[in-house]
DNA sequence: CAGTATCCCAGATGATACTG
DNA sequence: CAGTATCATCTGGGATACTG
């Protein structure tokens, strides 16, 4: 058998099977950018800009292209006057839905507790 | 009615519900820390060190000063010569269980047409 | 053993201004 | 409109060394 070169950015996964998709779906600006596009449909850079609110065209530019490229959402350019690009939730970007609702669902139940914990916490000391 | 100070820090998650459970879930280090911890039990700092093999000292008591006040992780200290401390995960912690399983199902069927994805947009270029 | 204390740096983020 | 370019900032994280 050949020698296996070791992947170093494999490392935190060894312990963690889940760490490569934390990486991928919830990286900063995700959830919102996909929660949006999920909830109100396929939209244009402005828009999505400013549902938003707070995040800067140039990160908005980045989080999109990578989204893009882990096809989790698509991108279509029109080429008109002045130019129209629209942003909407890939079938591989819907199939998080399940995952988002669970994780919702998980909040309405637990953030409470979570609060409470900082809470005694705090006071503790 | 007195006026409404606006939490500045909410902003994000007005487009997104979940944005307060990712930040306190899906930070960096806590996967694998939360994971380590539910499948191999009660661990000591070292063990846990050990496992996780690429985090430094200091950030691992970071995060899990943050699990522990937000009421994921138990610290146990026992008083001792050497002092030992022990980890664990709480039931609140315990209760992501299902949320972690739906991800790491979502991840064995999707991560490849992530990869693809990533293919097809670097190769198109 | 279970951390703390320092120093340091890269990469992410934000503010602002400009372009096809 | 849909970005890009540039600059300033800043926090997280890593390396290393030290302590009760």
């Amino acid at each position: 058998m050949a020698e296996m070169a070791w992947d170093a950015a494999a490392d935190p996964e060894q312990a963690c099977p889940i760490a490569p998709v934390v990486d991928i779906v919830f990286s900063r600006w995700t959830t919102p950018i996909l929660w949006t596009l999920h909830q109100d449909g396929r939209q244009r850079f402005v828009e999505l800009q400013r549902r938003i609110a707070t995040i800067t065209p140039k990160v908005l530019t980045q989080r999109l292209r990578q989204l893009e490229r882990d096809g989790l959402v698509v991108r279509t350019y029109h080429p008109e006057v002045p130019p129209r690009v629209e942003y909407e939730i890939s079938d591989l970007g819907r199939s998080l839905a399940p995952l988002f609702a669970h994780l919702a669902e998980w909040a309405s139940e637990n953030l409470g507790k979570v609060d409470q914990a900082r809470d005694a916490y705090d006071g503790a000391r």
